[in-house]
DNA sequence: TATCGAATAT
DNA sequence: CATATTCGAT
């Protein structure tokens, strides 16, 4: 720029404006040398983009301003105006005959500073020399006192301008001096993958969260490509996660418990590196109700803790997903996709599907192993698989806005649509009104009926009736809620029913005649604090889900067991608050989690109970009440009428009368209506579980009805605090 | 459309 | 460096 520098020192600017046009056309390379010669600016031509691109790699310094064609023999005008964008920092203005819309924005998104439209104006040309002046340095700009509004004036005028930029405040637009930076110069974005944030936070901690400043923690992460802003920028959010997480609990994020050393996966990760053994805080599975994220098996805890994707994933739109797939009556769980420690598995595929909208900083990490035996047949091998074909590693899903929206995979539902049905998880958002899964679910607020015949969480409150065969958990403010499989439950609801307690768990034993055992219940609804992670923590993970915390990689996904008999002591919890769902965490994190589990091996055992709303559980299934259960692909997984009728009763509940469960004023029981066949579930409680009868001495009466069943439960256990639930031969397994 | 995470500006 | 704002995405 000497020229040009001492043309302005010599207030002569812009003359001898050095300027390169290109174009192979010599009548209007001519014509455009002699514009260029009239503004006693000083041309260099060549027909030959190749040739310019030469002279400019040579002598780049030479020349102030590049005018080119856009059609060109040898090459493309966009490609030199990427070319040179890319290497050098030189004002581009494109030119052609063509005047479409299309074209000139191309130009100008492609870095071209401006794009004249033939025939050429020697006012066109007079005006050039401003983007030369936007390209000047500031301190250059303002020596010469920069008043660049006459430039902008001109360029107002320039009715072929077709976009323009927010204008700074001091009337100098930065935009333009960008506009010859091409979208290949834009910074790469960083993706803080679990491995990334698990290092940035470990360096957080060893610095001390106030002494973690970006610098240091770039250079203990000893990450190439990431840049001081880069961390400064997830250290800002990383902060408003723990004020957001200690304004919920209420307490300073340094003050956290070493209860909760491993309260997130990050952690258990470092922990299991450590130690050899995946451990997941306590916290996330005591239901001491001063620990925010107490819910024993909350979902929205784990997810909390990013151990769950919290968005719906879509399956392979096959109709046989994994989690609908082959296996039929007890196929083997092992056949299941296993949620594996990162890092763990050598032949881990990773997933790490990307936080949805909406989805919260603490989703950052959900990254998700699944052990795969790279067979391209196993469960874990398919859903890998469908997860990266179908989504390039991102899966999202949208279906939108059908009146009838059904899936045999998993499918997220948006809003405002009517029935929703899906043989695996999904999630549905506000606003819906019936609702139906044969998988997993969550369901938020101000729905109508939902039904479950496996786990799903009911997000959000004010919703009517929630029934469940699989375990899930319900927030407050809900009118009725039964499950058959464990669940936790907040304050405030009303009936309350959990049928049963029987198999134990795998890897759980309970011992009733160790008292300490239960000594820190608080209260009658609530389970012990289980301080000591390393004698419980195998009991913090549901059963129903797949389990995080066995190292041989096995899962415990149903195979032989109904899956109602599956999650019990350690999935009834009644907690006094709400687990913190921050953000929509929540929303749809069971789905992905539930789709692990072979629908078959549990619809095929279990009947659909119904509570409250007067239609039997086969009018749910197959009247167009709830579902769209006349397409053939339901009716292939869900059961036949005899064929859960003749495994599991038929209940009807009624959403009226309740029963005091004796001490525990403010437990309420829904009451078995003559239509239950209340010695069909006696027989199978009792089959399985011998300890109601041999406890409470009602074997052989075969009258005991259900909620004296559990009125015992309650009265004598759980309310004086005095004894174990489970009898017992058996004993916590450290 | 509101809201996120990351980039960028202040 | 901390904080605020913008950007690009869903």
């Amino acid at each position: 720029m000497a020229l040009t520098q001492a043309a302005e020192v010599a207030g002569k600017f812009p003359e001898g404006l050095r300027v390169l046009a290109v174009d192979d056309s010599p009548v209007c390379l001519m014509l455009l040398k002699a514009l260029l010669r009239r503004c006693k600016y000083q041309p260099t031509m060549t027909r030959d983009a190749a040739m310019a691109l030469r002279m400019l790699r040579e002598r780049p310094e030479d020349f102030d301003l590049v005018i080119s064609d856009v059609h060109m023999l040898d090459m493309d005008g966009f490609k030199l105006l990427e070319l040179i964008g890319l290497e050098m920092d030189l004002p581009v203005i494109m030119q052609s005959a063509n005047g479409e819309l299309e074209t000139m924005m191309k130009g100008v998104t492609h870095g071209a500073c401006d794009y004249l439209v033939k025939p050429v104006s020697l006012k066109d040309i007079q005006n050039i020399w401003q983007h030369v002046w936007r390209k000047r340095k500031p301190d250059i700009r303002n020596h010469n006192g920069g008043d660049n509004d006459g430039a902008d004036q001109v360029c107002a005028t320039r009715t072929k301008r077709k976009y323009s930029r927010k204008k700074r405040s001091d009337g100098y637009n930065y935009g333009e001096n960008k506009e010859n930076m091409d979208s290949t110069q834009k910074k790469q974005r960083v993706v803080w993958t679990a491995e990334l944030h698990r290092d940035f936070v470990i360096a957080v901690n060893e610095l001390g969260v106030d002494n973690a400043v970006p610098r240091k923690i770039l250079r203990m992460m000893k990450v190439e490509y990431m840049t001081r802003e880069n961390i400064a920028s997830h250290l800002q959010k990383y902060r408003l996660y723990l004020k957001r997480i200690s304004t919920q609990t209420g307490m300073d994020p340094d003050q956290f418990p070493e209860k909760w050393k491993y309260m997130n996966e990050l952690d258990a990760l470092k922990n299991y590196h450590e130690n050899g053994r995946y451990r997941l805080s306590p916290a996330i599975a005591s239901s001491n109700s001063s620990n925010p994220f107490a819910r024993m098996n909350s979902a929205s805890a784990l997810a909390t803790h990013g151990l769950l994707p919290t968005q719906s994933v879509q399956l392979k739109n096959s109709q046989r997903n994994m989690a609908m797939g082959t296996v039929g009556h007890g196929g083997s769980p092992r056949n299941n996709p296993v949620f594996q420690p990162l890092q763990n598995s050598s032949n881990a595929r990773k997933c790490f599907p990307s936080g949805s909208s909406g989805s919260s900083f603490a989703n950052i990490s959900n990254g998700l192993v699944l052990d795969t035996d790279d067979s391209g047949s196993s469960y874990a091998d398919m859903f890998c698989k469908s997860l990266w074909e179908t989504s390039n590693g991102s899966p999202s899903c949208h279906s939108g806005n059908s009146s009838a929206n059904k899936s045999d995979n998993g499918v997220s539902a948006p809003a405002n649509q009517f029935p929703v049905q899906s043989n695996c998880g999904f999630s549905v958002p506000a606003n819906q009104f019936p609702v139906q899964s044969n998988c997993g679910f969550s369901a938020p607020a101000n729905q109508f009926p939902v039904q479950s015949n496996c786990g799903f969480s009911a997000s959000a409150a004010n919703q009517y009736q929630v029934q469940s065969n699989g375990g899930f958990l319900a927030p407050s403010n809900q009118f009725q809620l039964q499950s058959n499989g464990g669940f936790s439950l907040p304050a405030n609801q009303f009936p309350v029913q959990y049928p049963e307690v029987n198999n134990q768990p795998l890897g759980i034993q309970m011992n009733p005649s160790s008292a300490n055992h239960f000594s820190t219940i608080d209260n009658a609804y609530q389970f012990p604090d289980l301080a000591d992670c390393s004698k419980y923590w195998q009991t913090t993970v549901p059963t129903m889900f797949p389990d995080l915390g066995h190292e041989d990689g096995t899962s415990f996904g149903p195979s032989q067991a109904n899956i109602a008999n599956i999650n019990q002591l350690s999935s009834f919890a009644v907690s006094s608050g709400q687990a913190p769902m921050f953000g929509d965490e929540l929303h749809g994190q069971m789905s992905p989690i539930m789709s692990t589990i072979s629908v078959s091996d549990f619809n095929e055992q279990m009947g659909s109970f119904n509570i409250g709303n007067h239609i039997s559980s086969t009018e749910m299934m197959h009247d167009n009440n709830f579902t769209l259960g006349s397409d053939s692909n339901i009716s292939s997984t869900i059961p036949s009428d005899s064929s859960f009728d003749s495994t599991f009763p038929n209940f009807q509940l009624d959403s009226s009368p309740m029963l005091n469960g004796g001490d525990a004023d403010d437990i309420l029981l829904p009451v078995l209506t003559d239509t239950v066949d209340q010695q069909d579930l006696f027989d199978q409680l009792d089959e399985n579980n011998g300890f109601i009868t041999g406890t409470y001495g009602s074997e052989g009466t075969g009258t005991l009805e259900l909620d004296d069943i559990v009125a015992e439960l309650f009265n004598h256990d759980f309310m004086e605090g005095d004894g174990a639930v489970v009898d017992g031969d058996q004993e916590f397994i450290p």
